[in-house]
DNA sequence: CCAATGTCCTGGTATATACCAAGGGAAAAC
DNA sequence: GTTTTCCCTTGGTATATACCAGGACATTGG
């Protein structure tokens, strides 16, 4: 390895080989879910590379999304991707209820909040009116999925912090405050965590994630919620079925 | 820089630092689009640090979407994101062509084929049935913002090659052939980049994209083509408008 | 029995160095 | 004037090394 210049070496990288060695025991099976992949220097060791190699590819497999890193524990396995199919509902936690994944929710800060600029066009509120501000992670079977920030036009949902946000909170607002979801505007892109996002979803800071953001409307067709999700970009599939207009 | 332990450093690594400086040069237009970002070795100097922390500086900011990186030439700042709705039109290009982005279609490569297990249940076809497949690189302004790999069912577009393939196939399909979309089912995910999409968009091999897969049906509510893009993650938002059912 | 301590493992950051390959442009050759 | 050649800059790969910080776990001390 690492000669001046073999040149008999079909120019493949080193890393790549790595890289590919890994996704052949993960897509095989051989490292199951959630199963520790071998460390940075054990992989050196075993391919007689230095760790730096390694590691860039195993911070490749990782933003891959085949396995994800847990702090300073190792790097694991990642578990299937899931469907959630946006052009049926709006909830993703009644998606997630009528099948058999684990969900939980952890609410990790709620506050009473001014619509700024942006919020109030989106919530159709004038600019400093109140809102209710709450932040929730998502787990699927114990992992990280995605961290939601969800703003509600405070008015509309008056107490709304004295019920239990560790459910879904348009089935909340529709059985407490009989405000059912009519319809929403959904728009999905990819762009990198921000330090908070990264921790709650054990991920390095500068990873890609996915973005979903949507406005709910009511049947009165007034927009009652916000929410902003980022998802861990290896596990969520969004689903639609479009009628072509005009 | 580098001392063993300040420990009055705020414990913000220093490519931190340098990624939220770059950050700012680009929101604030100091750098405007598709303006050269500083080179590795320049960051190391002038921040006074090595080349392979600048390098992984850079890297975030690239992988953030704020940059771009064009070969052995440098790395550019990335133009304006672009917002396809997904609920309204089954075709990107009727979509970009009502504005003014400078929309170009590469042909790569086509052929005729066959259809494999999976392709066969997307397009109700029998397994092993021809089908048309083509590859094309769509260019906004002059830069790869996405690959597209597409099949149609061939016994209904005889000689679909002998038609020029540079523009929008369902447009193609609708005018010369009588076949207008009237529905698509749409998936989206992010995943990693295969050498040969990654080569045709210029991006480094494991980086992620979106990839945006649909089957486009007729009035008749039979599919006749099914398509896959994948998407440089930082050009594409999909935008999509739901009605809550069931 | 339980808490505190220490050790070993892990990934995270940072540096210095080396060479390669490809693009771009200036200089030289025609 | 045009083509060819060469050099410089750029990113890409690879290595060796160093230290930090946090998790896991066994050992030790009370």
């Amino acid at each position: 390895m690492s000669e001046n210049n073999p040149a008999a070496e079909n120019k493949v990288p080193v890393f790549q080989k790595v890289i590919d060695h890994l996704r052949d025991e993960i897509r095989s099976g051989k490292l199951p879910e959630h199963s520790a992949l071998p460390s940075e220097r054990a992989i050196g060791k075993q391919f007689g590379i230095s760790r730096m190699t390694a590691r860039r590819a195993l911070l490749a497999v990782e933003q891959e999304g085949l396995a994800y890193s847990s702090g300073r524990r190792g790097r694991f396995v990642s578990p299937q991707r899931l469907t959630y199919d946006i052009s049926k509902t709006v909830s993703f936690f009644a998606h997630a209820e009528s099948g058999e994944l684990g969900l939980k929710i952890e609410l990790i800060s709620k506050q009473l909040t001014q619509a700024d600029a942006a919020l109030a066009a989106k919530l159709a509120v004038a600019e400093g009116d109140a809102l209710y501000k709450y932040t929730r992670l998502f787990l699927l079977k114990g992992h990280p999925a995605f961290v939601e920030e969800e703003f509600a036009v405070a008015h509309l949902f008056p107490d709304l912090f004295s019920h239990d946000l560790q459910q879904s909170t348009t089935l909340l607002m529709e059985r407490e405050y009989g405000m059912p979801p009519h319809s929403g505007d959904i728009s999905i892109r990819m762009r990198a965590l921000n330090e908070e996002e990264a921790g709650l979803l054990g991920l390095p800071t500068y990873n890609a994630g996915i973005e979903l953001e949507q406005v709910i409307y009511g049947s009165d067709g007034k927009p009652f919620c916000f929410g902003r999700q980022i998802w861990r970009g290896e596990l969520a599939e969004f689903s639609a079925h479009a009628i072509v207009t005009g």
